[in-house]
DNA sequence: TATTGTTATACTCTATAACTATA
DNA sequence: TATAGTTATAGAGTATAACAATA
């Protein structure tokens, strides 16, 4: 025991200030988020699963999944998305039951745009030097858990693609 | 010029991977505030909102500023939220046009135990020590661009109370 | 006149349950 | 029978517009 315990000072003006500023970096997040979304007349679900989309077209199910909602809720976004001609629906041709959704030309240029213009942090993150950047992936590894690269699903860096 | 140009290497892999990072610490951010919100019932909003008048009653029209939503919105949520019995509604001696919410006793044990079981960042702080936690500290400051410690409202410390 | 809170309306997201068409 | 997607339904959050009470 060098200091003082700083497992059991929950709440040090220390870790509270940190938790201050990762809840700013939050709301930032989320502002820039609804606002590249905003650009597009698109809610920030429709965003989200179109930039999920982007990536590769999957089955109502999975998008379920990705997004942690009911299933029945997908139909709905997808055929506003599809109403839009963003997205469109495909046969699977292993099962039956199952319908694609894949973006459209359209969709894939939105999509684009959208990661573009959203990025959260690429501004931010200008700020820091190349070891900053490096001294802060470090620190946020350990916070996460992410002791040597496991993630559940490659294709799923987080919740907000 | 000493490496190579952080700047204008908008895609390097450290920056995305830095910004994947934070996605996935929003994402945990937003399970632990729903599940901690959840155990009582609550939605993420009336949460929010709770967890704002705990620190001081507020007028309806400066729920809906901290919220950044629009004022007939909070209407709802107060309601939900008195028909609880966790918030009332109060008439301002100053101005009899605003009503002033403010939380019950009950309301104010409800926004303490939640203030407890959420504190993200609370566990996973706990994983770095005093030195790494002040080096987060630095780099999250300088991300959001607090050089000095200047936020607009000192009662609002981010988005999410 | 301007402002505060409310109501009315409409849209989206969400969960639950029941339905259909496949498997 | 089990699964994928859908529909129907209900609750909640959101924005817009119009309203009553007060300033």
């Amino acid at each position: 025991m060098a200091t003082t315990s700083s497992r059991t000072q929950r709440t040090d003006p220390l870790t509270l200030e940190v938790v201050e500023l990762i809840g700013t970096v939050v709301a930032r997040y989320h502002e820039e988020y609804d606002a590249a979304a905003g650009k597009h007349a698109l809610t920030g679900a429709q965003a989200r699963v179109l930039g999920l989309l982007s990536l590769e077209p999957l089955p109502m199910r999975r998008i379920a999944q990705k997004l942690k909602c009911e299933p029945s809720n997908i139909t709905g976004i997808i055929d506003r998305l599809e109403a839009r001609g963003l997205v469109e629906r495909r046969p699977d041709p292993a099962d039956r039951r199952v319908k694609l959704a894949a973006p459209t030309e359209e969709g894939l240029t939105v999509a684009r745009s959208l990661r573009e213009s959203l990025n959260f942090a690429r501004e931010p993150l200008a700020e820091l030097s190349r070891e900053e950047r490096l001294s802060l992936r470090g620190l946020l590894r350990r916070m996460v858990g992410e002791d040597a690269g496991l993630l559940a699903d490659p294709a799923t860096p987080a919740g907000y693609d």
